[in-house]
RNA sequence: GCCGACAUAGCUCAGCGGUAGAGCAACUGAUUCGUAAUCAGUAGGUCCCCGGUUCAAAUCCGGGUGUCGGCACCA
């Protein structure tokens, strides 16, 4: 005798056990029409499925944010059912709902092409329109993979094979169409609706491991509606324009070439960004007490040997060499990281307790050689520059000094435009340095830090660096793609390899703690980041062109010059536009280069020895006396940290 | 690194066996104009590289390199 609750607090009993469309029916035939699953206690479940306990349920309509999840798993169904209509002898393997759509891994000789996509959709379509019901069949492990083995899929045999003793095994079946799948589903391929489109083709390992086989990804988007569809199609898009790629050529910010493939080239703007970026960090980090140093590019191996670094990461080191006979037995690698330097610097003289935590910074360029398929524009490169530093400190110190850089960290990212970001707590790796008793050391005082300092991640098990455990701070790019920036990682392992010691209260020596930091975390990932964030429509401060200077007529020619010499007096970065061009035009160039202000002078302005100042891209423009003008944009450019509170 | 796609003028792209094209940018000239593209003219190319097929290759085939999308990697 169930009793089942609804949403509005209502109970209704019924006689034995109920399937959800029974009391979707129940309670009325609009509800009956819409509902597509249901919630049991909180779990989804297929409307089939049987009630034979109290409980409360939700039915999912359409409308419910739980349908887009189920309209895109039961997409992948029908692809996969369309792919072996069309493509005899390929065989399945997984295919579940992701963000903003699905996808699905087929083992076939022959790669997909987006060739294909016509034929496999038009076949979609028409098992959508078919509408056959999902039935769900509980059966025996055995039976399972006796009908796999029969059906040649290896895959989904291999699968059954590795399912936990005694978990309950279903497939799904579609009409003829049967698949391993652990549900749940809505009532039919009809359900999936036509505001689905097929995407990408991509190559993928099996079980995501590389020694694995390469199987053939397509990857589609689903929707509930037309509308959507184009909402979103629309809307990647728009992230296209903001592509950092893109707008780096248009703004020509810089470049990037084959004879030195993962290196940038900064062009004059590029660079002045670059420039005021970092001006901006030096300034942050020596008022928060950072000292500045710089180390060498060229290390001999012996520190990298005593590091750990050799060992763990020498494939992914660039080795120099010279050809003197005297010098053919030193090995010498471009440093791929700071800290063995950065330790080296510690380890110079006697250090006391006195001088904890000393927080040593870098702008460090470093060289990685990155797996080629890694590279991506400037964010994934081989030549970068950290803003690293790494505190020596305590570990009674590692709280505080989390709380000092969480808050660094926060005021810098919201001074360059992100309020949003997203923290990853990364334990031992399986390849590590270090005992598990310091592990548990390093990751227990961390995660104590955490809690100090109010922050809130989530667990990213397995994935710390091989000598301690770290904070990730994550940014996302116009593409929707996520992209470590920050990081803060406990080190216990490094000072203990390099011989890092301080005389303590008592006289004894003692080993420092490490602690790893990056705030931008390359600047040519963060710069990266920062053009998508904004669309390459930076804050004034941020700009490498922050105002135009153009003329209506020639005869203004000499006062233009006049206000740029007095704009870029005041340190603002001004540039003139005397082109024989009409004031349209030149309006529409500056638009294009994305320069924050256009300051227009005709023969009026000369006489008067004004500006008409026009905020870009909008219309609105205003007459600003030269002086004034100059006042105003020379505080609106001024640097965040800078700014005299007017308040 | 793996799977797939792509590589033509500074940029965006067309051409896909038969003398390399367009728009924009550049350059020259005219025009001096009041806020979203003034007009006319000129110049500009080892069609990514190396091989092969062919009477003939930007185009077809093979091999490289790079880029892009995924996967794997990311100290």
């Amino acid at each position: 005798m169930p009793a089942i609750t609804l949403p509005d607090g209502s109970v209704r009993t019924f006689d034995g056990p109920v399937t959800g469309t029974t009391v979707a029916a129940a309670i009325g035939p609009g509800l009956a029409k819409a509902a597509l699953a249901m919630q049991v206690d909180g779990k989804v479940r297929d409307l089939a499925h049987a009630i034979e306990q109290d409980a409360t349920v939700r039915f999912i309509t359409r409308k419910d944010p739980e349908a887009l999840e189920l309209i895109r798993h039961d997409a992948a169904h029908v692809l996969a059912e369309a792919v072996q209509a069309l493509f005899p002898g390929t065989q399945v393997t997984i295919g579940p709902a992701i963000e903003n759509g699905f996808y699905y891994d087929f083992a076939r000789n022959e790669p997909f092409k987006p060739e294909d996509f016509p034929a496999i959709e038009q076949k979609m379509r028409e098992i959508v329109a078919r509408n056959a019901g999902f039935e769900c069949i509980v059966t025996s492990r055995h039976e399972a993979m006796e009908l796999f083995e029969k059906k040649g899929e290896k895959y989904k045999v291999e699968l059954i094979r590795d399912l936990p003793r005694g978990e309950t095994i279903t497939l799904y079946r579609q009409g003829d169409w049967v698949d391993l799948c652990r549900g749940p589903h809505m009532r039919g391929t009809g359900d999936v609706g036509t505001a689905f489109k097929l995407m990408k083709v991509a190559g993928a390992y099996w079980r995501g491991d590389h020694r694995n086989a390469m199987l053939s990804r397509i990857y589609g988007t689903a929707w509930r509606d037309q509308k959507e569809l184009d909402a979103y199609l629309h809307q990647l898009e728009e992230a296209e324009k903001r592509d950092h790629r893109k707008i780096g050529k248009e703004m020509n910010l810089f470049h990037l070439q084959e004879e030195a493939v993962g290196s940038v080239f900064w062009h004059p703007k590029g660079w002045k960004l670059y420039r005021t970026v970092e001006d901006y960090m030096r300034r942050r980090l020596d008022q928060a007490d950072y000292l500045e140093v710089k180390t060498p590019q060229l290390v001999d191996r012996k520190l990298w040997i005593e590091s750990g670094h050799w060992e763990n990461y020498r494939p992914h080191m660039f080795i120099a060499t010279v050809e003197d006979e005297s010098e053919k037995d030193r090995v010498l690698a471009v440093k791929p990281m700071n800290c063995p330097c950065h330790v080296q610097i510690f380890n110079q003289g006697v250090r006391s307790y006195r001088e904890l935590p000393m927080r040593l910074a870098e702008f460090g360029a470093c060289h990685r050689y990155e797996p080629s398929g890694a590279l991506h524009g400037i964010m994934r490169v081989r030549a970068f520059t950290q803003d690293d530093a790494h505190i020596f400190c305590t570990e009674d110190q590692i709280a505080t000094e989390t709380v000092r850089f969480v808050e660094l960290l926060s005021g810098i990212y919201r001074d360059l435009g992100f309020s949003d970001f997203r923290v990853k707590f990364s334990d031992r790796p399986e390849k590590r340095s270090g005992s598990d008793a310091v592990w548990d050391q390093a990751e227990g005082a961390l995660k104590e830090a955490c809690r100090i300092a109010n922050v809130e991640y989530v667990l990213n098990p397995g994935e710390g660096a091989f000598y301690g455990p770290k904070l990730e701070f994550v940014l996302r790019d116009a593409i929707g793609r996520d992209w470590q920036c920050g990081t803060l990682q406990v080190d216990f392992v490094l000072p203990e390899r390099l011989g890092a010691e301080y005389v303590a209260e008592d006289g004894s020596r003692k080993r420092p703690v490490m602690l790893h930091r990056a705030i931008l975390g390359s600047f040519e990932r963060f710069l990266g980041i920062l053009i998508e964030q904004h669309a390459g429509r930076f804050p004034l401060w941020l700009a490498p062109v922050q105002v135009v200077v153009a003329t209506i007529v020639s005869d203004a020619d000499e006062y233009a010059r006049e206000a740029v010499a007095a704009l870029q007096a005041a340190g603002i970065r001004a540039e003139l536009d005397l082109r024989n061009e009409k004031i349209n035009r030149k309006v529409v160039d500056h638009i294009d280069q994305r320069v924050p202000v256009l300051a227009v002078v005709g023969r009026r302005e000369a006489e008067e020895r004004a500006l008409v100042l026009r905020r870009l891209p909008g219309r609105e423009q205003e007459t600003v006396k030269l002086a004034e003008a100059v006042a105003r944009l020379a505080a609106e450019a001024t640097p965040p940290d800078l700014r005299v509170a007017s308040d």
